[in-house]
DNA sequence: CTGAAACCTGACGTTGACGTCACAGGCAGA
DNA sequence: TCTGCCTGTGACGTCAACGTCAGGTTTCAG
């Protein structure tokens, strides 16, 4: 598939699959004219970038732990990488699990001074 | 306290404060020579806007629902927002352990790939 | 054959949360 | 008084992941 079918299957912009083929994160064949074309797994490797982007790592980051998401290869350092991006996840987890219990306890209090009427304990 | 004390004691920068009173999320007071002063409290104040903006807040957020989180005043466009990030924490919770889950797996893959001598099953 | 839509490369613009630098004034100990 | 660190205000730099625009080529439906 070209581009454009791409784009719209995957639900990033154009522009944005250009970029990860800068980053080397795919490589299609150019037909002789020059136009990319992507085999139908690309979709789930956009797919996939999306999600490891949307966790926080960089390009450099996807790049590098790629080989080894994809065909399963590994080496030792690259099994640290992967463990290292694991823990980063589950820190980001349990911060936002926090921020959320805040949030929440946030919302309680200041609906209960809103129901009775606005006195509110001083945080 | 004056500016450096808060930062060494919050582990953000000198620069980080200032932009934060820029955004007006911090008011010091000044001395009559124009040096901040910061209140005890701001220490707290300082870390929770570190966890609203490692949560994917806004300075703009941040500004419009810190009324809410300091003081409990709500008015139900605020009560809305609070919900609405909160339900945007929420998905970024989701969309994380999903991530993991794909990471753990991966792992335990080329893990077990690597014990057994490199036969790895085509993803 | 033709015109619109899709595609190409290259290059500059954007955004947020700061980093960094220059230069000047303020403060405490010796 | 001097010295050295802290603080002040601009103002420009950074970085990543794209957006956007210009100017030209390819593809395809009619």
């Amino acid at each position: 598939m070209r581009i454009g079918e791409l784009a719209t299957r995957t639900g990033v912009s154009v522009r944005a699959l250009r970029y990860y083929e800068e980053q080397r994160l795919l490589a299609p064949e150019r037909s002789p004219s020059g136009q990319r074309h992507y085999p139908d797994g690309a979709v789930d490797r956009v797919e996939l970038i999306q999600q490891l982007y949307a966790a926080g790592l960089s390009s450099k980051s996807i790049l590098e732990l790629m080989p080894c998401v994809v065909s399963g290869e590994a080496t030792p350092e690259l099994l640290d990488r992967l463990a290292a991006e694991r823990d980063r996840i589950n820190r980001r987890i349990t911060d936002l699990v926090s921020t959320r219990g805040r949030l929440e306890s946030v919302i309680s209090n200041a609906t209960e001074s809103w129901r009775t009427g606005r006195p509110c304990r001083p945080h």
